[in-house]
RNA sequence: CGGGAUGUGGCGCAGUUUGGUAGCGCGCUUGACUGGGGGUCAAGAGGCCGCAGGUUCAAGUCCUGUCAUUCCGACCA
């Protein structure tokens, strides 16, 4: 019998002798991506997407349950109206792709490809809104976007990608910042709860922080190897927006007011997150919520008679539970289809041969731990759910263990550079508020400011770098 | 955007040094036997050797350019 400890896939590269390797071994051999023709894009097959729509149904289900409702806006932006907000424009300018022509004539004013909705959710505001009743504004568009970036990885980092952007105007600073927070709570409570992905909840630094955003705050998730991932921002923009764009609002009081903003986000970098934070040597490993398939009936010596017509009612009994479940009745022999399915994660591994028809059994097999189980035909949806349930909490718990494990406290800068070097993950530090200071830790050890979290500890009264007071502790890893 | 590596049937690769009829493994198709951890045998199909120029009687192989992928940095979700 095996279990997730021994190497069963040849193909993929183990973890620990290449991670990068290791990612895209996974990513093609768990048919997630493939590559197209278009630089630094990608083609995101049936699974992948699959795994995407799961992840919108969840999310979408709760931007509504708080109000939020989904638009579409083009996906052009004319140059004048992406330079409207200074900081914002300099912040995406070098990294937009542009449209010159309409046919073969040159366009009288060129636009770029959206990186980012802002300006066009202003400008559309701009004119929306009029009065305190028609505020908030609680808008959600799922889309693509493009940044022209330099390196690309599946998942991770492509030229374009599919997110979701939400954008909302609130007639307070307060209800604004509330908003923020809100959301930066629901991308957690979902990365924990659905992706099992436990996340560090925080403020951005100045430096860090979005193009034209008083604030911005980030869950950061802990990859196996050790290094970060911001998994979602949510901003606070003040009214720094609705000034430069002319977005105001008539109060209760007859007097003109400028509007609240933010923006929220998540990408299809979550599918990335999964990969790295679940899976292992045999391939990726996904927690029941977001599987496509969340059961693998593997029928043993299928031809012979009975097998598949009992496969295929525990198949319908599943299903009619509202379990995702598939029946693997291809003539590969069964320890393909076991490699197979492993290598795309699938949670529950169901064996029924005739040994256990006659028995009046079916054998389990989990894939985040590796464990089997027999459970009997009569309860096998119960059982089957029962297990669901038991293996996202596990995952969760075992990925939290994992997050809990790589963060270190540093309180000098020998023993920061150190920890840095030699033990991947988060390190906890004070430090003075100063972006040179920031900068100079990155210099000295690669590693870059995640987020200051919201109950800070107090680690040491000087800041890590400069020596001088300290304002702030902030959580610091080498990230992707 | 800098540095390295790689582009040859669907996938992984050999062949390039020394130019001379394009090969191997896996997969795929058909059939039979098999079947509780990537089965066995038999018979088949499948290639503008990334792309564009050039040298040559002759280019997968040599030269120039270009595109893409990948790894490591810098930049970003």
């Amino acid at each position: 019998m095996a279990n997730n400890k021994e190497k069963l896939v040849e193909e993929i590269t183990s973890r620990d002798v290449d991670f990068a390797q290791w990612y895209t071994d996974v990513v093609k051999k768990a048919d997630l991506a493939d590559y197209s023709s278009v630089k630094g894009c990608m083609i995101m097959k049936p699974y992948s997407y699959g795994i995407w729509e799961l992840i919108q149904q969840q999310l979408d289900r709760r931007f509504k349950d708080s109000g939020h409702q989904n638009v579409y806006l083009p996906m052009f932006i004319p140059e004048s109206l992406l330079q409207k907000e200074k900081d914002h424009v300099e912040g995406f300018a070098p990294e937009v792709a542009w449209v010159t022509h309409g046919g073969s004539a040159p366009l009288a004013e060129k636009m770029c490809v959206r990186p980012t909705s802002e300006t066009l959710f202003c400008e559309f505001y701009a004119k929306d809104i009029n009065s305190y009743r028609d505020l908030p504004k609680l808008y959600n568009q799922w889309c693509s976007v493009v940044r022209w970036e330099k390196t690309t990885r599946p998942f991770l980092r492509a030229v374009e990608f599919l997110w979701q952007e939400g954008h909302t105007a609130h007639a307070t600073a307060e209800e604004a910042e509330k908003e923020t927070i809100l959301m930066l709570n629901t991308y957690s409570e979902f990365c924990e709860n659905v992706l099992a992905i436990p996340v560090l909840k925080g403020r951005k630094t100045e430096k860090e922080k979005f193009a034209g955003a008083k604030a911005t705050y980030s869950i950061e998730a802990l990859m196996h190897d050790g290094k970060a991932l911001q998994a979602g921002t949510s901003h606070y923009f003040g009214d720094g927006f609705a000034k430069a764009f002319g977005i105001q609002y008539t109060d209760a009081n007859n007097t003109l007011q400028y509007v609240h903003q933010t923006s929220w986000g998540v990408t299809i970098r979550l599918i990335g997150a999964l990969i790295m934070v679940h899976g292992d040597d045999n391939g990726l490993v996904l927690p029941p919520a977001v599987a496509p398939h969340q059961v693998v009936i593997v029928p043993i010596m299928q031809k012979k008679e009975g097998v598949l017509a009992k496969a295929n009612a525990v198949k319908d009994l599943l299903k009619a539970a509202g379990v995702r479940v598939i029946l693997e009745d291809s003539d590969k022999s069964p320890g393909w289809k076991f490699a197979e399915h492993e290598m795309r994660g699938v949670p529950i591994r169901l064996e029924l041969g005739p040994r256990d028809i006659e028995n009046g059994q079916a054998v389990l097999a989990r894939r985040d731990n590796g464990e089997k189980m027999t459970v009997t035909l009569e309860n096998i949806d119960a059982e089957v759910k029962k297990l669901l349930a038991q293996i996202q909490k596990d995952m969760l718990v075992r990925a939290t263990d994992h997050l809990n494990e790589h963060i270190y406290a540093a309180v000098t800068m020998p023993e920061f550079a150190d920890l840095v070097e030699n033990s991947p993950g988060f390190v906890k530090a004070m430090w003075c508020g100063d972006a040179a200071c920031e900068e100079k830790v990155k210099e000295e050890t690669g590693a870059t400011s995640r987020n200051i979290p919201f109950n800070e500890e107090k680690l040491a009264d000087t800041c890590i770098c400069c020596g001088k007071p300290a304002k702030h502790m902030v959580y610091w890893g080498k990230a992707y």
